[in-house]
RNA sequence: GUGGGUAUAGUUCAGGUGGUUAGAGCGCCAGAUUGUGGCUCUGGAGGUCGUGGGUUCGAGUCCCACUACCCACCCCA
């Protein structure tokens, strides 16, 4: 058992960082033409901090967080989400006294206690963007630019983009009310979950997945039709951003996000290339987050993209990543005195950038060379006895199993011409 | 938190109705004229059959519990 990782948590390997690396090497790319720094932030806080950023109410905060007592008696918290820590930053380090806005990327791992599915662990990592100081629909839809773009230059398809207006503390509290009013009509028709959710937070209602919750979801009022002028305004300019971005897009009155600090814009990209379609990014706008945590009245915007969802929908589709350069030298040797020689020109070649490598585990040389096969190395050195008394080196390009001899002092000139 | 499925070699899987030393493909290691890879052939290593109980003369096989993994719901990335 001291062998297995705990449930929900998942090893990258070395035969598979690469994937990895090609995703996060995409992301800085992405992120810097968008003009957003990296910010690392710790992987745990203080527990009062995501109750109160995340919501109280929420699932999350409720009974999905690894929360512990530390050594000296603090309550801590590892990261359910990645928005809660940056807001923390933000104000801590003043971010707000500097020229606005406060463009902000991220790549954490973020720790949520479920039950692992497909697609779901209790450890996953997330990228992230956040902006903050501009309440402005551009910045809305700059983000979702940001997410597409990546999303496109990775080449995944079967993609839709859904957004919607979840409105502020000014127009929900009317729309609440209404959705009350509507949905108290309908209580003996919906399943006992929606029965409690009908106090608790009657808006996760219009996300239910029976049939006759979604009957009765499907005629209720919803947050557009209740919108205040400001967020009316906001939407429409959402909207119109998005269509001078060219990016197709989903008005879906259902989608209503899981965490409490959203106002106005929410948008999710779904993945539909398999049944029922994976959320691979998630996010909005926050426009009271900063205050809510002590700092001085500032709006927001971000989201969160699952880096292992991401994954598995490259390998869904088949999208081939490149693998990374490999060796391009192996030293096949036969003796000690072989062994030593080849360890100092493996230096040598190192040293002037050629990727090489031997054998360190006293392999006989037809072993040897079924190691180099493997490992796919185009070239070999071989350093027998009769090279070693000749002070000569045998290079056999494994391709075609041409071999040359050469003296010591011209192995790196004519590998370094070889592999031009 | 609720429900369903699975658990045999490194891996993918066979092992009707319980019956001696538990098998195969792939992988791994080694040989096939002792300095040469891929292909082929031959041989070899490797399993307390998830764990613990029970039924039985006898359990990989039947029963129970536990654990882990997978899947769905819930929720989310």
């Amino acid at each position: 058992m001291i062998a297995k990782a705990p449930r929900g948590t998942k090893d990258v390997l070395p035969y598979e960082s690469y994937k990895w690396q090609f995703v996060e090497e995409n992301i800085r790319e992405i992120t810097h033409l968008f003009g957003y720094r990296e910010i690392r932030t710790p992987t745990f806080e203080h527990t009062e901090l995501f109750e109160r950023g995340v919501g109280e109410t929420t699932d999350v905060v409720q009974k999905e967080m690894y929360t512990f007592e530390d050594k000296g008696g603090r309550s801590i918290t590892l990261k359910p989400e990645g928005t809660a820590g940056t807001v923390r930053a933000y104000i801590e380090g003043r971010l707000y006294a500097l020229a606005q806005p406060i463009k902000m990327y991220y790549l954490t791992p973020v720790f949520r206690y479920e039950k692992p599915q497909t697609g779901r662990l209790r450890e996953h990592h997330q990228f992230g963007v956040e902006v903050f100081g501009a309440p402005q629909a551009s910045v809305d839809a700059e983000i979702i630019t940001l997410a597409m773009a990546l999303l496109d230059r990775l080449n995944i398809k079967d993609l839709e983009l859904h957004i919607n207006s979840i409105g502020c503390p000014v127009c929900r509290p009317e729309y609440h009310n209404a959705l009350k009013e509507y949905l108290s009509g309908y209580l003996d028709e919906m399943c006992s979950n929606c029965k409690e959710r009908f106090e608790r937070n009657p808006l996760r209602i219009l996300d239910c997945k029976e049939e006759n919750c979604k009957g009765v979801a499907a005629n209720a009022p919803v947050m557009l039709g209740y919108l205040c002028d400001e967020c009316k305004l906001h939407f429409e300019e959402l909207k119109r951003y998005l269509d001078a971005a060219g990016i197709p897009y989903k008005v879906d009155p259902m989608i209503v996000r899981g965490l409490d600090y959203y106002t106005k814009t929410v948008f999710e990209i779904i993945f539909n290339g398999i049944e029922p379609g994976l959320t691979v990014c998630g996010g909005g706008r926050y426009d009271g987050l900063v205050g809510l945590c002590g700092g001085p009245d500032t709006p927001g915007a971000g989201f969160g993209m699952g880096l292992e969802r991401l994954l598995m929908v490259l390998e869904k589709q088949e999208i081939i990543i490149p693998e990374p350069d490999n060796i391009k030298v192996m030293f096949i040797t036969q003796g000690d005195e072989a062994r030593s020689k080849a360890f100092g020109m493996l230096d040598s070649l190192r040293r002037e950038g050629i990727p090489a490598d031997m054998d360190h585990v006293g392999r006989s040389m037809k072993a040897q060379f079924k190691y180099a096969d493997k490992t796919n190395v185009p070239y070999v050195c071989i350093l027998g006895e009769d090279e070693i008394i000749n002070n000569q080196v045998k290079i056999r390009d494994m391709s075609t199993g041409q071999e040359s001899i050469l003296s010591m002092d011209q192995l790196i000139p004519s590998l370094k011409e070889k592999l031009k």
